[in-house]
RNA sequence: GGAGACGUCGCAUAGUCCGGUCGAGUGCACCACCCUGCUAAGGUGGAGUCCCCGCAAGGGGACCGCGGGUUCAAAUCCCGCCGUCUCCGCCA
C-alpha cells in the first residue's frame, strides 16, 4: 500500500512513477477520488455516531416514564447511523481496492521501461574460457552423480530432482557459507515456516498478479511460500519495532516452492527453474531514511558471496516495469553461465521502502516519539540455482570440478571427481 | 480425533453472572517534576494505538483476540473463526 498522504498531496509524483512502470496513470485519479469519497463518508458517519453517543447518555439517565419516548427517538437515529456506517465501510473498501492496485513508488534513478530496459551497473570477473567443449551443469551433475532429474520426475513430476552425493553436500556447503557470512554481518538466523496463512501471503504482496505462481492447500487454507521473504516479512507483522539500536536484520533459511505456471517449455533442462529449492534470504527492517544505504549493504554481501565463489557476474538495476509490486528498486546479480553464453539471475535484492510494512502494519518509533512505517528490504544470499554457475564455471576437461577455496571447509573436498 | 479452560491499555490482573455510571480500575515497569540523600525510598503528575476534521489550538470517531448478530445502547448477551494452555487418544 502506498502512502495515502502522498497520494493526496502529490498525486503527480505517483503518476510519474506509474508512467515509468508503464502502469495505469488513470488509476491514480481514481484513487484520489476514492480517497475523497472515503473521507466524506467517514465524516458523515462519525458526526451521526457522536450524536447517537450523546443521546445514549441522556437515555441512560432519563427517568422511567420518559424512557419509552426517548428510546423510540433513538431507534430512528440508530437506523441512520447504521446506514452511514455501511456507506463509510463501503467507501473504505473501495479506496483500499483502488489504492491497493497501485504498486510502490519507484525510486529516483531507476530506469524507466520494461524487462529489457535494465541498466548494467558493472561486470565483475572475467568470463571463463575453455580449451575444450564445456559441459552444461546437468551433464556435469550426472557425471558427478550429483543431480538426478529422472528419478525426481518419477517421484514428483517435471521440474523436480534429487541432489545426491556431492550434489547434496554442495548445496549444504553453499548454505553454510552463506550463513557464516550472514553471522559475520550481524544477521540473526531464522529457519522459517514454509506454509503461511492468507493474510501473511497477501500482506507481502504475493497474491496479486502472480497468485497462480503459488501452491495452495485449500483444506488447510495455507500457502506454500516461494521464498522465506514471506515469513520474514510476516515475522514482525502488527508490531512497533525498536530500531534505536539499528536495523533488525535476519537471514532466513527455507525450502521454497514455486508452481512455475506460465513458464512451460522454459529452462526445462536441469535445475535452473524448478518447483522446489533451498534459499538463504536476507531481510532487513530499517528506518526509511536508511533504506538506500541498507540496500547497498545487502548488495555488497551478495557480491561478496559471488566473488568468493569465483563466479563471473554483472549487477543490473532493474527497470521500473520489471519491478514487483512491492519493490521501489531492485538489483539483480546475474552470473555468467558458459554453456548458455548468457547471464542468468542468481540473486535479487529489493528495497520495498515502506510499501510492504504499511500493508503488514509494521512500524517503529521515530525520534519525535511518533510511530511510522519501517522500510523493508530483502536479498538472496544463496540458492540451489548457484550450483549451475558453480559447476559450469569451475569445470575441467575430464568432467571434474574445482571447488572454490572458501567453500572447501564446508564441503570437505577440493575437487569434485566424476563417478565412473 | 475427543474433552475442557482461557484471550482486557508494555507486563500482571479487576470488570463479564445482573448491558448504560467502563476506553476501562489496581499493581509493576516507564517518563517528567518535587522531596530526600544514597547502592534506593516517598510524593505529584503524565502517559496506548488507529482514523477523520483543522494552519494550529483543539474537536470527533474507532479499538477489551478477529468477524458477524441482538439492542436505543455490548468488554459484558448470542453465533462463527483464530490463537494459547491442560488432559485423553493416535502418530513419522
Amino acid at each position: 500500500m502506498i502512502d495515502p498522504v502522498l497520494l493526496r498531496e502529490t498525486p503527480d509524483l505517483v503518476k510519474a512513477s506509474q508512467e515509468r512502470r508503464g502502469a495505469s496513470v488513470g488509476l491514480v485519479d481514481e484513487a484520489v477520488e476514492a480517497d475523497a469519497a472515503r473521507r466524506a463518508a467517514i465524516a458523515a458517519f462519525e458526526a451521526l455516531r457522536a450524536e447517537q453517543n450523546a443521546f445514549g447518555k441522556t437515555v441512560a439517565k432519563a427517568a422511567k416514564d420518559e424512557k419509552a419516548a426517548l428510546v423510540a427517538q433513538a431507534q430512528q437515529l440508530a437506523a441512520q447511523v447504521k446506514d452511514a456506517q455501511r456507506a463509510a465501510s463501503e467507501a473504505e473498501a473501495r479506496f483500499a481496492e483502488v489504492a491497493g492496485g497501485i504498486p510502490n513508488i519507484v525510486l529516483d534513478g531507476v530506469p524507466a521501461g520494461g524487462e529489457d530496459d535494465f541498466v548494467t551497473l558493472r561486470e565483475v570477473g572475467g568470463k571463463p574460457e575453455f580449451d575444450f567443449a564445456p559441459r552444461d551443469h546437468l551433464a556435469l551433475g550426472e557425471l558427478l552423480d550429483a543431480i538426478d532429474m529422472e528419478r525426481g520426475a518419477k517421484v514428483s513430476g517435471a521440474r523436480f530432482y534429487f541432489l545426491k552425493g556431492v550434489g547434496a553436500r554442495l548445496e549444504l556447503a553453499l548454505m553454510q557459507l552463506g550463513l557464516q557470512r550472514a553471522l559475520e554481518s550481524g544477521l540473526t538466523p531464522l529457519i522459517t515456516p514454509t506454509l503461511v496463512r492468507p493474510d501473511i501471503m497477501a500482506g507481502t504482496g504475493f497474491l496479486g498478479a502472480h497468485a497462480d505462481e503459488i501452491y495452495y492447500l485449500p483444506d488447510d487454507e495455507l500457502y506454500l511460500t516461494g521464498t522465506s521473504e514471506v515469513a520474514l516479512a510476516g515475522y514482525h507483522k502488527d508490531e512497533i519495532l525498536d530500531l534505536s539500536a539499528g536495523p533488525k536484520r535476519y537471514a532466513g533459511w527455507s525450502t521454497c516452492y514455486r508452481r512455475e505456471a506460465g513458464s512451460h517449455g522454459k529452462d526445462t533442462r536441469g535445475i535452473i527453474r524448478v518447483h522446489q529449492f533451498q534459499k538463504l534470504e536476507m531481510f532487513s527492517y530499517v528506518d526509511p531514511a536508511d533504506a538506500e544505504a541498507e540496500h547497498e549493504r545487502l548488495l555488497a554481501l551478495q557480491e561478496g558471496m559471488l566473488k568468493s565463489l569465483g563466479l563471473s557476474y554483472r549487477v543490473i538495476d532493474t527497470a521500473a516495469g520489471d519491478l514487483g509490486t512491492s519493490a521501489a528498486r531492485k538489483f539483480d546479480l546475474e552470473a555468467w553461465v558458459p554453456t548458455q553464453g548468457a547471464y542468468r539471475e542468481l540473486t535479487s535484492t529489493s528495497n520495498c521502502t515502506t510499501f510492504q510494512a504499511r500493508r503488514l502494519d509494521i512500524r517503529h518509533r521515530r525520534d519525535d516519539g511518533k510511530t511510522a512505517p519501517v522500510a523493508t528490504l530483502n536479498g538472496t544470499l544463496a540458492t540451489t540455482r548457484w550450483i549451475v554457475a558453480l559447476l559450469e564455471t569451475h569445470q575441467r576437461a575430464d568432467g571434474s570440478v574445482v571447488v572454490p577455496e572458501p567453500l572447501r571447509p564446508f564441503l570437505g573436498l577440493d575437487v569434485l571427481e566424476p563417478v565412473s
